[in-house]
DNA sequence: TGAATTTTGTACTGCATCGAATAATAATCA
DNA sequence: TGATTATTATTCGATGCAGTACAAAATTCA
């Protein structure tokens, strides 16, 4: 059990008892909770086995539970998702950049090894986004920005005449986007993480040539 | 409201107090609340509200809690699942018969006029099928049979010439499936119906070339 | 008309959950 | 060393929920 962020030694600390957890693996961890389970099929309780913290100390830390899953949705989108995301720079070949964004996110879907998660955004998308404003406008800024990936690196590809001139960036990124979505389905519905990769192979191959 | 079923009036009352509902409608409408809000986000109160009936009732009619879900999956399946296959018959242009499936889907997941529902099936994948080894067979069942029938219309379409003779049928199979996932989970997160017809449109024109 | 049978409607029990109030603890500051 | 401050730990109260027991109602059968 780790104590305490030694981030800064020189900082003085603070007045009170020091705080017995990190923020931001408590919210790691509470993202962890939230992604497996869902909203309503996660407790404060759950959260606090999680996190090491008990209810008051999350409540004071990070307010009620719908404020705790907002800020654990922000929290995979910093850690999980950016990650992700990086596999988009490098520019290497076409076919071989949206193998390291599938590998990327496949590493994340199954990053757990007791059960697949698949992507705690998409799940979010199918159950909360519906019923609540402020959760649809992070999922659709997650959505708009996995888009803008793919269609520029479909753009930049057509420009270096690894696509054909005819090939349409925005259908292309609609396409390689729909299958992250469907792998992200498919993972939590008990498909192997290698028909997934398969899954993968086969649209990077159609939509490369 | 509807009092009774009188699909055979031949047919001699059972013994008893008369039945104040119809099962199939009940389960209809239990369908939609599951639909809506998911396992854990919908009571058996809600349920009771959506069909009418309380939840003695419920508990005689279906049994307890997991299995009214089985049974509304089942029942999504039956009428709505169902219906959207029918547009895969009928053999007209390969473009023509997708464009049938996806508005059929699109029907389906945006019947609701106060909120789009999505597809129960792939909500389900989501939030049930990780915990629950019954709910993710009837699952992946509905996939394996999406699956087949997008294969089956692409190999025909090949067969017929509609298709060059390299394409696979396989992977347009996959893709095209992937496209029907994305729109029911971004139905869920607030794209238009309009926009997703686009999208379906969109796949449609890049598979069928 | 009255007994038998099935369903409906009300009420209850036990349990989980969320949120907050209160007391104990561990550090800094004077 | 004692006051101050922030966090932790325990506990409580109110609510919601799943499942069930029991009485009332509606129908068929004799």
């Amino acid at each position: 059990m780790q104590i305490g962020t030694k981030k800064d030694p020189a900082t003085k600390r603070p007045r009170g008892r020091p705080r017995a957890y990190d923020p931001d693996t408590a919210l790691r961890r509470a993202a962890q909770a939230f992604w497996k389970s869902g909203y309503a099929g996660t407790s404060l309780d759950d959260i606090s086995a999680a996190t090491g913290m008990n209810r008051p100390s999350l409540s004071a830390a990070f307010g009620d539970k719908h404020a705790i899953y907002v800020k654990a949705l922000s929290s995979y989108w910093d850690f999980k998702f950016a990650a992700m995301r990086k596999a988009f720079e490098g520019g290497g070949k076409l076919t071989d950049t949206l193998m390291k964004v599938y590998d990327a996110a496949l590493s994340i879907y199954f990053a757990d090894d007791q059960q697949a998660l698949g992507c705690f955004v998409v799940s979010t998308a199918i159950t909360e986004a519906p019923g609540d404003a402020q959760i649809r406008e992070i999922v659709a800024k997650g959505f708009d920005a996995l888009d803008a990936d793919f269609e520029a690196l479909f753009r930049r590809a057509r420009d270096n005449g690894e696509l054909n001139a005819g090939a349409d960036p925005t259908v292309l990124a609609q396409l390689a986007v729909a299958t992250m979505h469907s792998i992200a389905v498919r993972a939590r519905s008990g498909s192997s993480r290698s028909a997934l990769r398969k899954l993968a192979q086969n649209t990077t191959a159609a939509l490369c040539k």
